[in-house]
RNA sequence: GCGAAAGUGGCGGAAUUGGUAGACGCACCAGACUUAGGAUCUGGCGCCGCAAGGUGUGGGGGUUCGAGUCCCCCCUUUCGCACCA
């Protein structure tokens, strides 16, 4: 045995023996309970971050965990492939975003395998082959023949230099990213998948999801955004036509006092078609900020159209303006105002001088015909007033009564309203799946015939920046018409890569299968038993999954409505941010490697300096790594200076797994001084104490001597807590309770006696194997040096020996109205009168009892006793 | 503004049902060994206090023999949504 711990060593051989033995193939078997483990797979962007190490850290743990526990398991990897950022590198390198992209998975892959997680390689998949995006545009096709997938306008950002079409983020401050021209809006056709269809669904399955955290299933259902109300029609003053409204608020009916329009609303362009001063206002308004966050701040602007609508129930003649607080995307883009009831609506009846009529009171009788003006919108549920035979009813009723009366008249019907919209997948893009569309002129938009699947995307395209390359390829985009033999235009806008990830997890039951999309396999393997990822994909992705997934259901691919049984999120890996600021004003970032903390006597922080200079630099407080800020740790470094199981133990160690980590040098320092410290230790076990273990002995030995009884207790209680806190995900604790484990044996008496010899070698086996989720070389590394039977990945979960935490006597908390005063030592099975007897006559308590009366005592069997005077 | 989560030593964080608050680790302090140590080992370490003791889980109240944990009010932070009709 090395006589220190050598992690590249330890962790070499054990990878070996991991690949040689195939350990993680994981092989369906009808027989075991299956597991299937999941970390959101990677973007390859070059290298692994801290996130990554902790995603799959946290992945393998559990991996590893419930197979010692006897499950089947399955953890796969793969790769997100497409995406924008390797077209920026192509752009910027002059490289194929194809060649790109193979080299960063080869990387990744190998910094990966040096991680050591458990995963199935043979599974691997990548998002940008043929094989696999033949699936997305087969699946596509399929959508599009059940009207799922239709194609419409959308909204697009325009560069107009570049002639390019750019993606939100590439829009900087209404400027195109790389030339800084001015963004154009343009309309462009689109395809869009109907996942509105699913809406209901995709709200009420959440209720399904036990396994997902509250916070991301608010999240969705706030996305989803389901309201219930009435559809309300006010037909035009001049007999041409109806506007249609939505309002949550029916009961508010009688109180509406003028229609609103969005911008973008027909009845606006009509309206500006013969009035050049509110056609400038249109214009203006759309022009403004898209931003969503700005307009909720926005002040309120509008106009009168000249338009007057007609009160269906009321018959009341009311003005039309056109307002920028109207939404277009929402319900049908014209509101009913009722300023009375609505702060949005008050607010611009002020500012314009429209009328508030008030018909909602707090209760019955409470309401006061107070003049106006008012102070303030009610906005409150109440009782309808002043609103003629609706009078006088609470919200339900009078909702309920109001629809009633609309549909009467034909003038209005309950509906329920989504905020969620349709998901357009068009991306002018190259790096990404072919649409699977041709487009001829005497047919219209062709589907590309199954048989002809996959439209392959051509490999060697270096886009510049400007267009679409897909564009200006003859022999991609020209194309005979599969349907009259004419030459014909493919499609060149791409897929959005959200389509790619959306089932990427069904495909890891059978990524080989090249005749179908998904086989029988996914019966076994699905649903995921634990997804593991960032809390940024609370929305999009896990919402287009769960969408998608039910889609291939519908089309009988799976049997499955739900992906995700269970789902962590884990938190983001923060570090400190030091910076300057200098003469221009500017802040200057300084990465925390390279800078000194400083701390008084008491250890507390009073400054840092920069090492370089040794002047002072300001703290910044913890945030996320990232470039901007400078305090990104390559963890790279890490595992080159410290091997992986230390990098793995300092992140599990630090945070529950759905904290935030808050990095830190000295830490990682603590992991690997444990580490070296357990390896010490099982050194001088295999030296000195296990040669004892070949002579015949009693195995009663630890038993009998109460110092190494109490060790053996220690070890076991560890277990057991390690058990229960790998169970709730809490390895933060696991992690301790395998140092507390070490400790015990340490300190166990150092008579190098058999029975000592017997305690230590159980409880070695017992914290290598609980350790081993965590740390599974070093683990690996000393099960075989020490010689223990087999591969310690098939030696099975450790079982608690209930016998070893039993006392034959035990401490008691003596307490004294509430306070600690003492400890007391009864037999195991002492009675209460004994335990009475012993807490009153001890001297730590009469110094408190002091001889007051008595009150009354209270004994909590096997904690404490609190005397109550 | 709406919604959700969270506030515990100098720091990361423990405390399963109300039952010894601060486990485990980091930092810090003292000591040992050492040519040296940023290695290793031993001890200490919430705050006030020489001590006895007091006090302490964001603040205030309540329930209880007993509250970090349960109830009410308030404050702060983080995250999400944000003119959604």
């Amino acid at each position: 045995m090395q006589e220190k711990y050598n992690p590249r060593v330890v962790e070499q051989e054990a990878q070996r023996h991991w690949e040689t033995t195939q350990a993680f193939r994981a092989v369906e078997d009808a027989s075991r309970p299956k597991y299937y483990c999941l970390s959101m797979f990677p973007y390859p962007s070059g290298k692994l971050h801290m996130g990554h190490v902790r995603n799959y850290t946290i992945g393998d743990v559990l991996t590893r965990y419930h197979r010692m526990r006897g499950r089947n398991v399955m953890q796969p990897m793969g790769w997100d492939a497409f995406g924008l950022p390797a077209e920026n590198a192509a752009i910027a390198n002059g490289v194929s975003p194809a060649t790109w992209t193979y080299d960063n998975i080869a990387y990744m892959r190998k910094q990966l395998r040096s991680l050591g997680f458990a995963i199935d390689w043979d599974r691997e998949l990548a998002t940008c082959s043929p094989e696999y995006y033949r699936w997305n545009q087969w699946l596509f096709l399929r959508m599009l023949e059940r009207g799922l997938a239709y194609k419409t306008t959308g909204v697009v950002n325009w560069d107009p230099v570049d002639q390019t079409v750019l993606a939100n983020e590439q829009v900087i401050d209404g400027r195109g990213w790389r030339t800084g021209a001015m963004i154009e809006k343009r309309e462009i056709p689109m395809y869009y998948l109907r996942i509105t269809a699913y809406a209901e669904e995709l709200l009420s399955g959440l209720d399904a999801l036990p396994g997902w955290p509250e916070r991301v299933k608010t999240m969705q259902a706030n996305w989803i955004g389901r309201s219930s109300g009435v559809e309300v029609a006010f037909p035009y003053a001049d007999g041409t036509g109806v506007l249609t409204v939505f309002t949550t608020r029916a009961d508010t009916l009688m109180g509406a006092t003028y229609c609103a329009v969005a911008a973008e609303h027909p009845l606006a362009a009509r309206a500006a078609a013969q009035n050049p001063e509110l056609a400038r206002f249109v214009e203006a308004c759309r022009h403004g900020s898209v931003m969503e966050a700005d307009l909720a701040t926005m002040e309120k602007k509008g106009m009168a159209t000249g338009f007057f609508v007609v009160h269906p129930l009321s018959g009341a003649k009311l003005p039309v303006w056109v307002a920028n607080y109207v939404l277009m995307g929402y319900g049908e883009g014209a509101v009913m105002a009722v300023p009375a009831h609505d702060e949005r609506d008050f607010e611009f009846a002020t500012k314009y001088g429209l009328p508030v009529r008030r018909v909602i009171a707090s209760q019955t009788g409470a309401y006061e015909s107070v003049a106006a003006p008012w102070q303030d919108a009610y906005a409150d549920y109440g009782v309808t007033v002043d609103s003629g035979q609706f009078s006088g009813l609470d919200f339900a009723q009078a909702v309920d009564a109001i629809a009633a009366a609309l549909e009467r008249k034909q003038l209005g019907r309950k509906r329920v309203q989504y905020r969620l919209r349709d998901w357009g997948i068009s991306r002018q893009r190259y790096w990404g799946t072919p649409i699977p569309i041709v487009h001829c002129e005497a047919c219209g938009d062709v589907p590309v015939p199954d048989d002809q699947l996959p439209v392959v995307l051509p490999e060697d395209c270096v886009p510049d920046g400007s267009g679409n390359p897909l564009a200006k390829r003859a022999d991609f985009v020209s194309v005979a018409c599969p349907r009259c033999g004419q030459l014909a235009r493919r499609e060149t806008d791409t897929m959005d890569t959200f389509v790619d990830s959306s089932w990427y997890f069904l495909r890891y039951a059978c990524p080989q299968q090249s005749q179908r999309m998904v086989d029988e396999a996914v019966d076994y393997w699905l649903p995921v038993d634990q997804y593991i990822g960032g809390i940024e994909h609370a929305i999009l992705h896990l919402l287009y999954s769960r969408f998608w997934t039910r889609v291939m259901r519908d089309l009988g691919l799976v049997r499955l409505d739900e992906p995700f049984a269970n789902l962590l999120t884990q938190g983001m890996v923060l570090n400190e941010i030091f910076f300057r600021r200098t003469d221009g004003g500017r802040i200057a970032y300084f990465n925390p490697a390279d800078v000194d903390a400083q701390v008084d006597d008491k250890g507390q922080r009073i400054g840092a300096v920069l090492r370089a200079d040794g002047a002072a630099v300001e703290a910044g407080g913890m945030g996320t790594m990232s470039k901007s800020k400078n305090n990104g740790v390559d963890p790279q470094a890490l595992i080159d200076e410290y091997g992986a199981d230390t990098a793995r133990f300092f992140m599990m160690f630090t945070s529950p797994p759905e904290q935030t980590l808050a990095w830190s040098d000295a830490g990682v320092e603590g992991a690997s001084r444990y580490l070296k410290k357990l390896w010490a230790f099982a050194r001088e076990f295999d030296e000195t104490m296990r040669p004892l273990l070949a002579i015949e002995g009693d195995r009663a030995g630890a038993a009998a001597d109460s110092a190494l009884a109490a060790c053996r207790r220690e070890v076991h209680l560890n277990l057991k807590q390690a058990s229960y806190d790998l169970e709730r995900h809490q390895f933060n604790t696991v992690a301790s309770a395998c140092m507390k484990m070490l400790n015990a044996l340490d300190r166990a008496p150092r008579a190098d006696s058999l029975a000592r010899a017997q305690l230590v070698a159980e409880g070695l086996s017992i914290l290598l194997r609980v350790q081993s989720p965590i740390t599974p070389h070093i683990c690996h590394g000393l099960w075989r040096e020490l010689g223990y039977a087999g591969d310690i990945l098939d030696a099975g979960w450790p079982a608690v020996d209930e016998t070893a935490l039993v006392q034959d006597e035990i401490d008691l908390v003596l307490q004294v109205n509430g306070k600690l005063r003492g400890n007391i030592r009864v037999a195991r099975d002492a009675d209460r009168a004994v335990i009475e007897r012993t807490a009153l006559g001890d001297p730590g308590a009469q110094r408190f009892i002091a001889g007051q009366p008595i009150k009354r005592v209270v004994i909590v069997p096997g904690r404490l006793v609190n005397v109550v005077v």
